[in-house]
DNA sequence: TACTTAGTTCTGCAAATTCAGAACCATGTA
DNA sequence: TACATGGTTCTGAATTTGCAGAACTAAGTA
């Protein structure tokens, strides 16, 4: 049985990471393995490090990891000659989440373009918002490439 | 007893923008209450009207009607000798909204940058990712104002 | 004063979520 | 073959959530 701890500190940065994933409606337990692998001074734990660390049960723990591993969050390597997988927190495609993240943008501008077009011509100082809204979102959305090119530049 | 009621479409249009809202954790309720406010002809509904175009109680009515004024996503006007409330969706403030939204990433980047400054020296490079993510994030963050001034200069 | 209107608040149930515990399985090892 | 390891899956209990229904309140009206 493996003794492998974590400091007060770093329980309380977990915490705090934690419930901030918690915003994003994932549940509580996997949350905090998000957490904990961004936190933990090793980068790679075991399934048990995990359950200890964090004092779950083992279908907690095992449906937690699944669920990272599902939402691409999380992967796990493997070492020669042992069984055990390490599982890491996926942030080196950081880059490529954000993107996605922010393209969700485009289906929200996508549907209130649908809902605009439907709206009474009545209604114009609403509708107009409507549109400047949807125009914004279109225009960040685009504007995405540039940013990432500009803060390259600026590094 | 008021008659008011929507399309089909519109129906479908309130299901999949209150989905779309259900997504940054409100409650169901809620989320349909918001779309409609956004669907519906009129920009302005009474609670009644809200209540039996949605089909819901009216304490599932009065509690997300108060959850969205909390949440400063509606407000309501009054008419000159009518008791009743006309609740509206509150989004001519949406630029202040958006930039409000956008700079929630100011406070994941200043817990990740807490977190980073934690961390072993040894996990290069997982700690140098951090510290891009960071960087970027705040890039973002600044550019904010800037992002807005550009769009107004290609409208 | 009694009644209507416009909503609020309380009670409680039904459904969904989340997790622990135990049994189970698959692979490797002695 | 028996046992250990590294998980997975199933069951069910404890919360939590989300909302209906009914009672209630506050303000205006007849």
């Amino acid at each position: 049985m493996t003794e492998f701890k974590i400091t007060q500190a770093q329980k309380e940065l977990v915490e705090k990471l934690g419930v901030y994933y918690e915003k994003s409606g994932m549940q509580p337990a996997a949350c905090r393995v998000m957490a904990l692998l961004i936190v933990s001074d090793q980068t790679e734990l075991t399934f048990e490090e995990i359950q200890q660390i964090l004092n779950i049960s083992k279908s907690a723990t095992s449906g937690a990891i699944n669920l990272l591993i599902t939402a691409n969050r999380v992967e796990y390597i493997t070492r020669p000659g042992e069984r055990k997988r390490y599982f890491r927190a996926k942030i080196l495609n950081w880059k490529v989440d954000m993107i996605q993240n922010m393209s969700q943008m485009t289906s929200v501008s996508a549907l209130l373009k649908e809902i605009n077009k439907q709206r009474p011509k009545s209604s114009k100082e609403f509708n107009n918002t409507l549109a400047e809204m949807i125009s914004f979102l279109e225009f960040v959305n685009a504007e995405i490439p540039a940013l990432f090119k500009r803060w390259e530049a600026k590094k």
